[in-house]
DNA sequence: CTGAAAGCGCTTACAG
DNA sequence: CTGAAAGCGCTTACAG
């Protein structure tokens, strides 16, 4: 039983007007009568008439949708950023169209030539692990469709970025140990081949460096994903020591959650023995006891500045402004692994 | 430096053929010569032709694009759900809208709105928690859009469903806190206006029932939300009992830790004074210490089956099939909540 | 095996 | 304030 769609024409016939005029009164164009506007209105919605946007797309070349390049979506960080995204672009009239690279290359670059075909205004991505070079992204430069970068950005290249300053927010983070009387600290480190790693990691050394305590280059330890296994490695490495650190800065939660985990497990109070410090705020972080201080990289807002910087560049292109690039503020959260609550 | 894309015509002009051919040739179509589909593969490429969708969609009346409409997505269980749909869709050529509800009516109708617009080919829904009528879905029925609804599915007309068996799953659960001994087993409820919880607090009483245990309403707890916060409240209440239930059989994972942390603050052990069975497999259960039995509800899966149907009804409309109903297996995932482990 | 032609449903520059 | 006309870039039924 499927009914032919109401066109414009058949609002047109209806009405004895032109499609022209149905196209414009329901556009609320100013050179139309109110009293048309309110006749082709009422039509409208008696009909139950809705426009075709493939046709309007295809007419104005405006999709009024945006594509994301994430490495997956079950990460919470980036399902916290794409919330933020529908959440700015569904306010401004945009839809969301969603990729998962599953940190493949190869997997990225067949979704970079799937839009190019034009299905989509602009683009946000996060890059995937194994990006170095980013040629497949350099086309859409040419083509005219905006792209903002968040978290794993292009080196290769001048682009639109939203990122957060790992490096101080690394030092906060250590410095907020350092107030808290430790000198003996350690860092669970992520890849050094990622950039917002890197950051944190000199980020930690700086704030040694700042209050004169000594880098000790065998309390920093390695990890390829800050995976949750690779914090117990860790943390049990800690335990081999002669002497165990008083602070420690992990990269990430999860890590910073296993070293929790393993020193309790071996009789060590947190934070009076060793204090811990996360990073990105994950819900367990509240949820793990003794709760995790961490610094809260604000992933919601990060989706709704790309959101916004992104649609910004698709309604008014700047002719001036090659790129732009934003760092948004982070903060510490204080909770139990470095203070003893009140209670 | 925009550049004017290559079109159809563009390569039909360089190559001496009409457009019809050429679009044969890229289609490969059977009635093009094997030389023509040569000759002209090598000059899409060559001039980086890349077919316009918008075009082709408006033409085909075909998107080859999916609406999701969730709660939020940056909710576990449905970023998982998300990550299935995208991944069977990409796989077939399909690609994936998303908007969220936020659990909103109003919204929710809002987007079903927006979607009526032909930018998709078939929506996958879970409804919002204050959708009781699912008005707003029926004319998708008549524009012969196809629909799935996932979760929270509609219960006011004849849809297409994939569920898990939240019925049987609680009745495997409380049995297995039956079998580790457990005779006083307490159950954490969520809204009973949600079937979903309602099947849940059902099996717990089936499974009471088919090993003649009471049902001792006490026992039963109601939350709003199955949050944590909510959890807290619950294993305080329990404390309060003159005796402690030796087993809870919790609606979701969240409640299932705050038991445990709650209880274990009390000197209870766990799992030997009560044991503990969580649902969803979320992936706190693998943290928490001890380590939570729960149910993996497959919701990767989920996504999967959701797409792998809308897919097949959108692409073989199958006239004598009104509306199909899939239920999917879940597991009882045994940890250390309600056995102790080996080591 | 290939082509000419029509048309999908809008929008908009132009004319009045 | 309104209309006629062109056209966006494809696809496909029809013809040869």
């Amino acid at each position: 039983m499927k009914n032919r769609r109401i066109t414009l024409k058949d609002l047109a016939k209806d009405l004895n007007l032109s499609a022209s005029t149905i196209s414009r009164a329901l556009d609320n164009h100013p050179a139309i009568s109110d009293a048309t506007k309110k006749k082709v209105q009422r039509k409208a919605e008696e009909l139950g008439f809705i426009p075709n946007s493939i046709a309007s797309s295809f007419r104005t070349k405006k999709t009024k949708s945006i594509g994301i390049i994430v490495p997956r979506i079950d990460i919470h960080f980036h399902s916290l950023v794409i919330s933020g995204i529908e959440d700015f672009a569904y306010k401004n009239g945009y839809n969301v169209t969603i990729f998962q690279s599953k940190d493949s290359l190869k997997r990225e670059k067949e979704i970079a030539k799937i839009l190019q075909n034009r299905m989509v205004d602009g683009i946000i991505i996060c890059l995937s692990i194994e990006t170095e070079k980013c040629d497949h992204f350099k086309k859409f430069d040419k083509l005219g469709v905006p792209m903002v970068f968040y978290d794993r950005v292009p080196t290769d290249f001048d682009a639109n970025k939203i990122v957060i300053n790992d490096f101080e927010s690394a030092f906060t983070a250590t410095e907020h140990l350092i107030k808290k009387g430790c000198k003996r600290i350690g860092h669970i480190a992520g890849s050094q081949k990622t950039d917002i790693f890197k950051a944190r990691l000199e980020g930690f050394k700086a704030a040694l460096q700042k209050y004169k305590l000594p880098i000790n280059q065998d309390l920093i330890l390695y990890t390829k994903h800050l995976g949750y296994e690779e914090g117990v490695i860790c943390a049990k490495k800690y335990l081999e020591f002669s002497e165990l650190p008083d602070g420690v800065f992990c990269a990430n939660d999860y890590t910073a959650v296993s070293v929790i985990q393993i020193f309790r497990k071996h009789g060590i109070r947190i934070p009076q023995d060793v204090a811990i410090v996360g990073f990105s705020n994950y819900p367990i972080s509240k949820i793990i006891e003794p709760n995790l201080t961490t610094i809260n990289d604000c992933a919601f807002q990060m989706g709704e500045s790309s959101a916004k910087l992104l649609i910004r560049h698709i309604e008014d292109k700047d002719e001036f402004i090659n790129s732009e690039s934003i760092t948004l503020r982070t903060n510490l959260i204080v909770r139990e692994s470095t203070q003893l609550s009140d209670a």
